[in-house]
RNA sequence: GGAGACAUGGCCAAGUGGUAAGGCAGGAGCCUGCAAAGCUCUUAUCCCCGGUUCAAAUCCGGGUGUCUCCUCCA
């Protein structure tokens, strides 16, 4: 029985889609106008976790994840270059997909563009002016937050207090500051509407895209945590007014990824791309080092830890050549784990748990690895004639003691990434 | 100012009432020409104070410290 934590409710909640046996996901995706960093990296792993985990526990999803290509960053960047906001969002949007990729994320079912859904947004946006949950004003339109009595729902903020602390520049064009755009006036970038030309608000955007591709009432929406407010908030005031019913059943949140105790960031600076990174570490690594934690806790980076992320990553692999068979015990617990709103950490302790002893259960340990993404079979050396010769040259100096010589061949292996070990039944190569 | 979260061994981390999972690092031993890999053994009373209870890391109250959101942000 799964249980995950609904951020709306701030409750632990069993998880009972509203179609029996399907799941319609929806995840924010990236804004493609950088390369995305660690801290998207483990967004990404948590609820391609997810997703790996409710197909693995039989449930048929749809999985949607939007890519914004229409955002004030992506122009800037365009108007920066000289260029067209599309060679942009291609270049980014390649890149991110490298990404993912490279961290070994299942791609979405789905996985729309939101310039390919103005229609939807525009439609949206004047179903919300024709019930009078939104205003145009001067070009723009603006949903009118005071009309939705339960604003404030999912982040916990009385719409008072949301007021006093708003530090949003006061706007003529808008009622009251809380307002936010569904239709920004744009004559150079934007697209027709009833409105004039324009282009849509970000928050708009996922509303549009997941009634779209999922349908007006979706099982789960999940996303960074400081998408919480105002984006989120946002989303379930424009769809639950514009579609008569309750947007989303399960709302969650993954926590970020720090470094020096403070969030990661584009703002601040302090990030580390995941190209950057898969130079260093490959992706068993990196999901190792994010998925050691609980989604919903800060994940501190550092080297050592990703070091020692790398070293459990060896073990799991050099363990998983010893020995196959299955585990069935070790498989509810990896279950139950995963039930308990995807306690990854102790999921991975049951891969550890396959370990223990002289022969491993392999067999398991793969299946349940790659429902955490992990790919733990070791890539087979070919090794050419010249090679195998070497070695018998090499067994031949060891056989007369030539330690110097034996050594110096084991080195030159070594510098190809060959691993030369020496047992009772001769030597053995594997990838380091 | 408002809202929320966290504090567990050298490092990371699970655990929400019944006497501390797991990983990394370290130590001892076996194996090896030496390594590598592997195997065996080995290291904690849970930020502080008070309370509830037969029993608390776990519940309640009060401290202290850290982080996040309230502005674009995964």
């Amino acid at each position: 029985m799964l249980k995950l934590f609904n951020s709306l409710t701030n409750n632990l909640e069993v998880f009972e889609p509203l179609e029996t046996n399907k799941v319609k996901m929806y995840v924010c995706g990236p804004t493609v106008y950088d390369h995305a960093h660690l801290g998207h990296a483990r967004c990404y792993i948590t609820w391609d976790v997810l997703y790996r985990y409710l197909k693995f526990a039989g449930y048929e999803v749809k999985y949607c994840r939007n890519v914004t290509d229409v955002d004030d960053k992506i122009l800037k960047k365009a108007s920066e270059r000289g260029v067209d906001p599309s060679v942009v969002t291609e270049e980014f949007y390649a890149s991110f997909d490298n990404s993912m990729k490279g961290l070994n994320c299942l791609k979405p079912d789905i996985e729309p563009f939101a310039t390919k859904t103005i229609g939807e947004m525009i439609a949206i946006t004047k179903t919300l002016i024709d019930k009078g949950f939104a205003y145009e004003s001067d070009g723009d339109v603006y949903f009118e937050v005071k009309k939705y009595s339960k604003y404030g729902a999912l982040s916990k903020q009385p719409i008072d207090d949301l007021m006093a602390g708003a530090r949003v520049e006061t706007d003529e064009k808008k009622r009251s500051p809380l307002d936010f755009a569904l239709w920004k006036k744009d004559g150079k970038f934007g697209y027709n509407s009833p409105w004039g030309v324009g282009r849509p608000g970000w928050h708009i955007e996922c509303s549009a895209m997941a009634k779209k591709f999922l349908g007006p009432q979706i099982d789960i929406h999940a996303g960074g945590a400081d998408l919480t407010f105002p984006h989120h908030e946002n989303e379930i005031a424009q769809s639950n007014c514009a579609s008569d019913c309750e947007f989303v059943k399960y709302w969650l949140h993954n926590g970020f990824v720090t470094i020096n105790k403070e969030k990661m960031s584009k703002s601040l600076g302090n990030f580390l791309t995941i190209d950057e990174l898969l130079k260093t570490y490959d992706s068993n690594t990196i999901r190792f080092f994010i998925l050691t934690n609980h989604y919903r806790m800060p994940v501190e980076f550092s080297e050592v830890a990703l070091e020692s992320a790398k070293a459990g990553v060896k073990r799991l692999i050099n363990a998983g050549k010893k020995g196959e068979g299955v585990d069935e015990e070790a498989t509810e617990a990896f279950k139950t784990s995963m039930d308990e709103d995807m306690n990854t950490s102790k999921a991975l302790a049951v891969l550890f748990s396959l370990v223990s002893g002289d022969e491993t259960k392999a067999n398991t340990l793969y299946r349940l690895g790659s429902v955490l993404g992990f790919d733990f079979t070791k890539k087979e050396i070919v090794l050419s004639k010249e090679d195998l010769a070497l070695i018998e040259e090499r067994n031949l100096a060891r056989a007369e003691k030539n330690w110097a010589k034996s050594d110096e061949i084991r080195d030159l292996f070594l510098e190809r990434g060959i691993v030369l070990k020496d047992g009772k039944d001769g030597t053995t190569w594997e990838a380091l």
